[in-house]
DNA sequence: AAGTCCAGGTTTGTATACGAAAGCGAGTCA
DNA sequence: TGACTCGCTTTCGTATACAAACCTGGACTT
């Protein structure tokens, strides 16, 4: 599920056999299959997947590149694990970029507006139903920021984007979500569209930087809820 | 030369042939021996390096993550090529993280100041000689501004900072500074010492964003000329 | 009883081998 | 003359084989 968005540009332009090791030890990462610390083995993983251990390597080297294993001289690769400085950091890394996107996407004329109000329309229409999907309107919102992203016309800074949001928060979800957080979210979306039609950097930044803020305060709260839950706490 | 501040910690925790391979090809890069466009044959590159294509191929995968590489599917890897809107946008991201980071390490506690300090004196001696040494002095620099990003505190910060200030730079230079520029830039290094030891976050924050306005004019002046003196643009 | 050291197995790191796709040039046909 | 095709060469992508580093468990020493 959300393949569509899952950094369809930083993947590996190799082989067969890589790409798919790649995307799917990410998936594996990203869906939370493999934990934080959790130790992996080459040749477990091949023949997992049904390779060789040359690609294996291959993807597990792109995905320490992106942050999310660790290499460690002959004893191969750990998984990556977050504490709340490291989910802090990437707010304030978020806070920065992304409504420094939005402001430029305004002026930009690269956007594509239609698409993005027709995500926002989608939005809408799915925090209303009673029975909630929550990865459909994950999938719809990660739909709509990359819309965003590329639409501010730097190419790098989508990029940069992607590679510290996916990272930490393992795969960005609604999960925590009260109703009334999604409406609010949905509006700001709606909001969202409409400052960038106009074309006011101000106001298109402004917005997105509240929206920004409500998305951490639920990541906090998934993150302490989850840090409870665990019997031990994540250590780097 | 200039191995010290070479991101240290973005490199292969891997074997010392892929640790090899990966920083001679990054070094033959960002010194310009490798130019844009240029593309690499993996077997040429493991019999000069003295290994073989295995560790090439990794240190390959991650200079591509990197940024400074590009895979094409069957056809191995191309040296990126710059062009004068990618260094807008890497100007633009700087403008925002540099002095981002600056406010942090303005007071995180976390600021080596006295490092900061003897550097900032190092750069003063420098730029004053008859006889100006410019690696010595971007060497200087480099180790100024990684001092400020490790001060912020914010780890992830520094990261992305180094990954995106070393690609397009191609080695951030002072060759094309002049003499003004450099005394300016070195009474600017004097300036983000004295603000930063003071703790007030927003004069720290607004003289580097001075002092990256600066760097980016010289920048441009680089490029346009290095432009005219090759005879075909570099496309992307 | 606790610590040390050695041996065996396990896992990674590197090299090599082989199949497949892309590039290139000669020859042929319109 | 020009363009197309066929086949050869080159280069990449993947698998496998071997070497070096590590981890574990047990016997030995103090």
């Amino acid at each position: 599920m959300t393949e569509s968005t899952s950094t369809p540009e930083a993947g590996p332009d190799s082989g067969y056999a890589t790409s798919l090791a790649y995307s799917t030890i990410r998936e594996q990462i990203l869906s939370g299959e493999l934990t934080g610390g959790q130790r992996l083995r080459e040749d477990e993983l091949a023949t997992m997947i049904g390779v060789s251990r040359t690609p294996v390597r291959e993807a597990l080297r792109s995905l320490a590149a992106e942050g999310l294993l660790r290499y460690e001289r002959n004893r191969g690769v750990r998984v990556e694990s977050w504490t709340l400085k490291d989910l802090e950091e990437v707010h304030g890394l978020r806070m920065l970029l992304e409504p420094y996107a939005t402001a430029l996407a305004a002026t930009s004329g690269k956007l594509d507006i239609v698409e993005l109000a027709r995500l926002a329309n989608e939005m809408d229409e799915a925090v209303l139903r009673s029975r909630l999907d929550i990865n459909h309107i994950t999938e719809i919102n990660n739909q709509f920021h990359n819309t965003i992203m590329e639409g501010s016309g730097n190419q790098r800074l989508r990029i940069l984007v992607n590679s510290i949001v996916q990272v930490p928060t393992v795969r960005r979800t609604f999960a925590q979500y009260t109703p009334e957080d999604l409406r609010r979210s949905a509006a700001h979306h709606r909001e969202l569209v409409e400052s960038l039609r106009s074309g006011d950097p101000v106001w298109a930044e402004s917005v997105m930087r509240a929206h920004m803020r409500l998305g951490w305060i639920s990541t906090q709260r998934r993150f302490l809820e989850s840090a409870q839950g665990s019997s031990s706490p994540p250590t780097p």
